[in-house]
RNA sequence: GGGUAGGUGCCCGAGUGGCUAAAGGGGGCAGACUGUAAAUCUGUUGGCUUUCGCCUACGAUGGUUCGAAUCCAUCCCUGCCCA
């Protein structure tokens, strides 16, 4: 048997730690028993991959005996975090509030963490006492000095979002005083945060409390993961299906896949070891990508749901759509997009219509270049009529358009 | 408040009266190649029209002009400098 890592070793192995606030820490963290917190804006109804080795970074500490909450920024969501890039639109309010119901709920089904919401202890706070509890002991200079705050200096910031660290850093403090925590954990880009919170802390109160930053996840190119033809990939089987999940995972290039089990999984040192090995030795079975995407879609949507989307992408890729069982065409595609056909078309007018192409434009440069098929057969002719003469058993049109996306047209009635 | 430089398509950015649906780059999408990969190459990237052409679009609103992203006025927003 390998020797066990302590919580911290097996973190720092995993790739997930980037900052550290002080050395104490290391030995707190292998002890249990602290109470801590993540923080995420509700700027979404959901969250997406890139948030998710985040939160499993919490999902671990619970298991090594540690106390997780997360936070749901209802307020600092209205305030909008800088990005160094420019400024937010303003957020809706009404958007923000039902995000966070959304997010909540995501949270404590996926993760079992209990969840607050500093709105709760911000929307009665008085500015004035704002400015004299808390603003008077953070030095502009010391914000100004940010990293994220430095970049955006030079495009232009706003007040709100300027003060958008000092309103992090009192949540800290707040969570401090009412459950005791001592710890927050957060995304890399996050530290100029985490550590204006351990500032206000030690002015306010003299105590010493923590912070550690998570590298963000990212692909050989440094770029941030999780974007999948330019849309999110999300954990929310409503936006982002099982089947679109596996397929992303899938496709993860080869030489990120070791970072991305430790990262993404709870397989232990010697597992991950044995599937690089196979994988290394022959990588087009892409043996490591399988396991990711079993670990992954399994922890979230469950074995039934990652058992679904292997079905789903052996059918698609086998080739031939009119070789699967018309029974089955209905449940293989119940997670791609559904289109109700009612009457025939033109093969340009109903991918247009169907919003499978944006344009009419579109649909005939994509027929053109060969990248429409209609169940299973590729679609050159720009007069085909879609009708039930081409449907499947008179009632299933499986489109697929470039490479992997499909989408399933289903004649009702007449 | 004063001075000054700006606000262009998804993003960056060129354009400073007609040749501009707007150079170039990035990104996106599609094709070839391949392992449903990476890299590379090719095509494409406002809408309608398989052409001609029409419509919408260069911060907003008005104006000048046969004609404006380009000139003028007012307003909104941003950077920099001064107070």
């Amino acid at each position: 048997m390998e020797k066990e890592m302590t919580v911290y070793e097996d973190l720092q192995w995993r790739g997930l730690i980037k900052d550290i606030s002080s050395e104490d820490l290391i030995e707190k963290l292998n002890n249990g028993k602290i109470t801590f917190y993540l923080g995420t804006d509700p700027t979404a109804d959901s969250l997406h991959i890139g948030h998710y080795s985040t939160f499993l970074v919490a999902k671990r500490l619970q298991k090594a005996g540690h106390n997780p909450i997360l936070l749901v920024g209802g307020a600092t969501g209205l305030v909008g975090d800088p990005r160094g890039t420019g400024e937010r639109e303003k957020a809706d309010a009404k958007v923000i509030e039902s995000n966070y119901t959304k997010l909540k709920a995501q949270v404590e089904r996926l993760f079992d963490i209990k969840c607050v919401n500093n709105y709760d202890w911000f929307k009665d706070v008085n500015y004035i006492d704002f400015l004299r509890d808390y603003g008077k002991y953070i030095n502009v200079n010391y914000m100004i000095n940010k990293d994220l705050v430095r970049r955006q200096l030079e495009i232009g910031i706003s007040y709100a979002e300027f003060s958008y660290m000092l309103i992090q850093g009192v949540d800290f403090k707040h969570l401090h005083d009412t459950y005791g925590v001592t710890l927050q954990i957060g995304g890399s880009d996050q530290w100029g945060n985490l550590t204006t919170g351990i500032e206000i802390i030690r002015k306010l109160t003299g105590e010493e409390v923590y912070a550690f930053s998570i590298p963000l996840a990212t692909d050989s190119q440094g770029k941030k993961m999780g974007k999948s033809e330019g849309n999110a990939v999300w954990l929310d089987i409503d936006k982002t299906s099982a089947y679109e999940l596996y397929q992303y995972l899938f496709n993860l290039e080869d030489s990120m896949m070791e970072a991305y089990l430790k990262r993404f999984t709870f397989l232990s040192k010697s597992e991950i070891e044995e599937i690089m090995k196979q994988h290394l030795e022959a990588p087009e079975k892409r043996i490591a990508q399988e396991a990711l995407a079993h670990e992954v879609i399994r922890d979230i949507h469950g074995e039934e749901e990652y058992q679904k989307a292997v079905e789903i992408s052996r059918a698609l890729f086998s080739g031939d759509i009119k070789k699967i069982p018309t029974n089955l065409i209905g449940k293989i595609f119940a997670n791609v997009d559904h289109i109700v056909v009612s009457t025939e078309e033109n093969i340009v007018d109903f991918l247009a219509n169907n919003k499978i192409c944006s344009s009419k434009r579109e649909a005939r440069e994509f027929l053109n270049n060969g990248s429409i098929y209609i169940n299973g057969e590729k679609v050159t002719d720009l007069e085909l009529v879609i009708n039930k003469d081409v449907a499947l058993e008179d009632k299933y049109v499986v489109v697929r358009k470039g490479k992997k996306k499909y989408f399933l047209g289903e004649f009702i009635n007449g």
